[in-house]
DNA sequence: GCCATTTAATGAATGTAATTTATTTGGCTG
DNA sequence: CAGCCAAATAAATTACATTCATTAAATGGC
């Protein structure tokens, strides 16, 4: 019971921001590569440089945490993509880069998005989390395009724009599931063409492509 | 420490298959009702009316009872589809009819679709397991049933089948998660002709809507 | 019907990981 | 430079899944 005096204990002391920085960056790193469950708080703490129980000064517990990460994701993505789509002419051109976009975000970041996709939206919580409303802004352009290209008559009118947006977002996600799952490989840009082509133009056999010579100009 | 020799413990000895069977009952509730990471193999045990520790005797591990439940809930999903399917003419009404029976299915079970999609579908082993076997059966109908219409010539043969089931599940799933959280009720046969109609009429306008039965305003 | 063997079932023990709490420490202020 | 306060720590607590040694029922040979 004799308690060791010698050893002192070595504690050092950073700036909050610099802490929660830290934490934040070792965060990222932990659940990208394990994912929620087996992200362990050691684990992050280990690489932060601190201790388990310090965490919980920064953070309310692991589930704000793996929220603050991201958040953090989401905003990059969303300023990113808001800098792209002035740029581009056409509804159809549009919804296909958004298209794109998420299949690339999902190449680029597979770990969070596992994270978002079976972490977070299953919540009974998630429509209250921030989350949750980045990712309506995010996949709200979407709907916006839909609705766009139906005003200018690029788009038939008498389809629900949020049909579409669970259309498109649904179909990537499960076209790349077995990529999320470390089985392979996927083109962003085949994919994004096949899922923009199909959406656009329907699976049914034209009844009358001689008739059709310019898809585009509506006439008269 | 004295034992007490008083206390004889009750044991309730039953056959094999009927404690299997009570045992998968009980985790078919519990899992139903709490999902994976919240439902407690004492819960389950107490339920089934026997000791936590007994349960390893007939299953694994948690995992493993898991998926015997969601294995048994598949396979009736299977032959009750496999029942309905032949009854049906035409490549658009068997798509509209697997799309109506998932969203069904979907609207029965929230809780096992929920286990599978995010407790399942992201998992590393996913692909070793039963229940992507039993998931490839029960979505393979869908690709079946684009390429009857491609050779019919009902449907353009310049589409990936395996894209269109993607599309399918993936829009179904999306369109669902408010529902499987919890966040009010969906209607199985509008959301399937809705899904039904983009997907086989496509986003555009149509480029020559004199030329088929007006599907909706006509002009001039 | 009676003992020996087998196997179901139990209850306690173990291990792991998140979270809480009581203590200690370092830097800053008056 | 003493004392205070917030930052850090280490240890305690909790909640489960899983394992294991022990007990009790069933069964089969006699």
């Amino acid at each position: 019971m004799a308690r060791p005096r010698t050893k002192k204990r070595i504690v050092n002391r950073l700036p909050r921001e610099r802490r929660e920085a830290d934490i934040l960056e070792a965060a990222l790193h932990v659940f990208r590569l394990r994912g929620y469950e087996n992200a362990s708080i050691s684990e992050i703490a280990e690489r932060a440089g601190l201790v388990e129980g310090s965490i919980y000064r920064y953070f309310q517990n692991k589930r704000d945490l793996v929220i603050k990460v991201i958040e953090q994701w989401y905003l990059g993505m969303i300023s990113e993509d808001e800098a792209w789509l002035p740029g581009i002419e056409g509804a159809r051109n549009k919804l296909r880069h958004a298209i794109w976009h998420h299949l690339n975000a999902i190449r680029q970041e597979p770990g969070l998005s596992r994270l978002v996709f079976s972490e977070f939206r299953p919540d009974p919580e998630y429509r209250q989390t921030t989350i949750f409303a980045l990712n309506r802004r995010y996949t709200s352009r979407v709907t916006d395009i839909v609705r766009e290209g139906m005003q200018a008559g690029e788009f038939r009118a008498d389809v629900s724009p949020s049909l579409v947006r669970n259309l498109i977002y649904g179909c990537i996600e499960h076209h790349t599931w077995a990529f999320l799952r470390g089985e392979g490989d996927f083109d962003v840009e085949r994919t994004a063409d096949a899922i923009t082509n199909l959406l656009c133009q329907g699976l049914d056999q034209r009844p009358n492509p001689v008739a059709s010579p310019a898809p585009r100009k509506k006439r008269l």
